[in-house]
DNA sequence: ACTTAATCCTACCTTGGTGGTAGGATTTAC
DNA sequence: GTAAATCCTACCACCAAGGTAGGATTAAGT
């Protein structure tokens, strides 16, 4: 697996915060409410999203969380590459600059490097407003049964 | 990481096999040396690789494996399907007819759903022949910095 | 000033999969 | 008969995943 519920629920308190938010703090009881996930387990989760300034934050009563930018200026993979640290399907892909030793002779390498692309070319195109806005075109493609008489 | 050591031990093996057999049976042993793995290891992958169909196996002195099909008869997709049991890069997406409870009402759902076409659908597209060729056209695409040079 | 409701912070814990190892039984070529 | 190979079952250490627990801090409202 290559996204854990890590990822998953960051993505979820995203969505949710782009859909209820409407300028105000939104309280992370609520979220988890809402989201039917465990309130403790999503405060380690939305910390990481606030420090990476993914979100603005209030302390103390009636504070909460929302989003730092517009919905449309979140791409999928910023967050999830935020949240779950690489994204990489195989660990021989090159991490911080660091490399395999054997990748200068490794025939498999190729065939990893192009299944990154892949999933990181797909993950950025599609943006928070996308998932919200219900975008089946843009995130379903070719596998989309009602993208042809929809959009 | 979506794919682990077993799955990509199996294709280094079904890379080997293909580069070293020549219709001949390749020893455990062999395979292990050439590609610096464990061998009691590569034992319990291969076995799956072999019960799965993928080789033809001889017993005994002089035995060994080889590949059942040519290289270009076998996706990247079904050897790492085979070892690694599903590719899926969230367990949220469909198994085996079982979906997620909430996934009528889930609106990531679609997003895991495209990302999983994807990687399936690049998988797919590569053969075993494409790596030993190093058709890095086919593996890399866009990415590749020399594919309108070569090729 | 006090209470309440919220974020923030640190520590801990259980479970299952990953990545092997060990030892032997069985089969076949020479 | 022996050597060299596959086959089979069991075992094990480690670590990340997926949380839980408890409290410290901050700010709004009265």
């Amino acid at each position: 697996m290559m996204v854990s519920t890590k990822g998953r629920y960051a993505l979820t308190v995203m969505v949710d915060l782009a859909r209820y938010s409407d300028g105000g703090f939104v309280s992370l009881a609520d979220i988890a409410e809402r989201e039917n996930l465990s309130m403790k387990y999503l405060e380690s989760i939305i910390s990481i999203l606030n420090k990476g300034g993914m979100l603005e934050s209030l302390r103390g009563k009636n504070g909460g969380y929302r989003l730092a930018r517009a919905p449309e200026d979140y791409s999928i993979n910023e967050i999830l590459l935020l949240t779950e640290g690489t994204l990489a399907p195989v660990n021989c892909i090159m991490q911080d600059g660091v490399q395999c030793e054997k990748a200068a002779t490794c025939s498999t390498l190729p065939l990893w490097a192009g299944l990154d692309s892949v999933i990181e070319k797909y993950l950025s195109a599609v943006t928070l407003d996308d998932i919200i806005k219900g975008n089946r075109k843009k995130m379903l493609g070719d596998y989309c049964d009602h993208c042809e008489t929809e959009q």
